[in-house]
DNA sequence: AATAAATTTAGAATAATTCTAAATTGGTGT
DNA sequence: ACACCAATTTAGAATTATTCTAAATTTATT
C-alpha cells in the first residue's frame, strides 16, 4: 500500500459524504500538494478492486466513493441528494432467494426528500 | 407523447438487454433514419422523469435503460456483465424498515459469473 | 548496487452527456 | 385556414468524467 493509496483510503473511510474523485483529490492535496488527479483515479480503482472502498453511482452524476462498512442509500429522485440509511444485512435472505452466493449487494431507495416534496406540492404536481 | 418518445419507449420496454443510449439510437434509426442522438437523450430523460423507464448505472459504464417492470439485477464484479433476476417485491418490507415511503428501489447483487470464477480459479486468486 | 516491478506524472485522448440557439412541429383558439 | 404559443427536434459545440500512453520516479528484490 503506497502513501497515496493509504491516505486516500483514510479519506474515503472517514467520510460519510460520498465524495467524488475531484473532492478526494482536493482533500488529498491538503497533505500532498503535488499529487495529480490520475493518481487519485488509479488508487480509487485499485482500492475498489481490492474491496477496500465502495463505488456508488447515481444516474447522471460522477461516481462517488464510499466507506466499505455496510449500509444502504437513499436518493432523492428530484434533486439527487444522497443519504445513508441502514436497513440491516440482507445478504443471507438475498442469497437464499437468488440461489447463488454473492459478493455484496447495493440497495438504493428512491424517494422525494422533504425539500423536493414541498416544491412539488407548491407546483401542484 | 411524440413519435420518437413513443418508439423509444417501445424499444426500451421490449428489450431485456439494458440498452445504452447509443444502442437505442441505433435501433431507433431503423425506423427513423434521420433522428439525432440528442433527441434520444432528451426522450430518455423525459421518459425517466415520468417513470416510464428505468436507468441502471453500473460503475464505469455508460448508463443503461431498462423496462419499468420491477426486477432486480445481478452484476459480475469482474466483467461487469449485467443480468436480470427477480427477488420479488420488497417495497413493503423496506418501507417498514426505513420508516419512510419510497418511490422505488434498486437492488443490485454483485457476484462472480461462471466465466470469471473459472478465470479467477485458474490464476489462483 | 543493479534490476525488475509498481506507481506516479503530465498531458493528450476518449466517451458520454449536456447545452445552446435556431428550426420545426403540433396543437389551440379564432 | 391562419396566427400563435409551447414543446420538440436538430446540429454542433461544449463540458465533464475518466482512461490511456509513455516517460519518469519510487519501491522492492536479488
Amino acid at each position: 500500500m503506497t502513501k497515496y493509496g493509504k491516505k486516500i483510503l483514510e479519506i474515503v473511510s472517514a467520510s460519510h459524504s460520498h465524495m467524488t474523485a475531484e473532492e478526494i483529490f482536493a482533500a488529498l492535496r491538503q497533505t500532498y500538494p503535488t499529487v495529480v488527479l490520475a493518481t487519485v483515479y488509479n488508487n480509487l480503482n485499485r482500492l475498489w478492486q481490492e474491496d477496500l472502498i465502495r463505488k456508488v453511482s447515481v444516474e447522471g452524476m460522477p461516481d462517488r466513493y464510499d466507506r466499505i462498512q455496510r449500509h444502504d442509500h437513499l436518493v432523492c429522485k428530484r434533486c439527487g441528494k444522497l443519504l445513508d440509511i441502514d436497513l440491516g444485512d440482507l445478504t443471507a435472505q438475498l442469497e437464499k432467494k437468488a440461489g447463488i452466493s454473492i459478493l455484496s449487494y447495493d440497495l438504493k431507495l428512491t424517494y422525494l426528500c422533504d425539500d423536493c416534496r414541498k416544491k412539488t406540492e407548491r407546483k401542484g404536481m
